[in-house]
DNA sequence: TACTTATATACTCATATAAGTATATACGTA
DNA sequence: TACGTATATACTTATATGAGTATATAAGTA
């Protein structure tokens, strides 16, 4: 039950939910997910230090990037993402974060600034 | 979202993931769920109080005793509480509260002592 | 090798949270 | 009215958490 109470609290901060939002749709580097989100890359790379440290998450370089993706091992988790997602009209902030993504390497080339 | 982090937030902490999967299955008074659970009862109370406070259950006296409820108006709430007993076998702390819960009344009697 | 860029980490501070113990409240009953 | 029982709350303490700023690291490139 403590993996169950660690996804809960994981997702119980705000960037956090919107990260897994994200990656449930597309993997994605780091300064992407700055980009879409608007939120500054410690902010970002701490949060995902921590889901990666739970094991909610799996990271992989490409050439200067690093890039990140879901590693859900059990259905419960998938299906709570998929939950929230069905609902997303209700969520407008995780809406707009997922048509985001959708060009996210426009994210990628403002990185190189 | 705000709604959605707070009840991911309820549901991280363990005490009070038990206390919504019990009266997911059925309406309880305070000393029932001590029982139950086997946690004190101002440990109880004080995260009722939470779940009330925040809208997440309703509570109705009956005589002596103060019986919760859930009160989950939206579907996606409910939904992800189903998908937790959806793979109650994977939670064997929670499943033995299911229980327990049958006979709750049980601990009822047992609170008068 | 020096430099740039992408990402990670350390440090600090403010705030939130949970638990335990003691006590208050509120209703029911003798 | 006095008492008992069920529940709520106050207070304290320990711990966890998140954000911001600055800095470190690691790989790529000139």
């Amino acid at each position: 039950m403590d993996k169950l109470t660690d996804f809960f609290k994981v997702l119980s901060d705000e960037t956090r939910l919107r990260i897994l939002i994200l990656l449930y749709h597309k993997k994605l580097c780091v300064c992407e997910m700055c980009g879409i989100t608007g939120e500054s890359q410690p902010k970002i790379s701490k949060h995902l230090a921590k889901l990666r440290d739970m094991g909610f998450v799996k990271d992989e370089r490409q050439e200067q990037f690093i890039f990140y993706d879901l590693n859900l091992k059990e259905e419960v988790y998938k299906a709570i993402l998929e939950k929230i997602v069905d609902n997303i009209n209700d969520y407008p902030e995780l809406k707009s974060d997922i048509e985001k993504c959708k060009h996210a390497e426009k994210y990628l080339e403002a990185c190189r600034r």
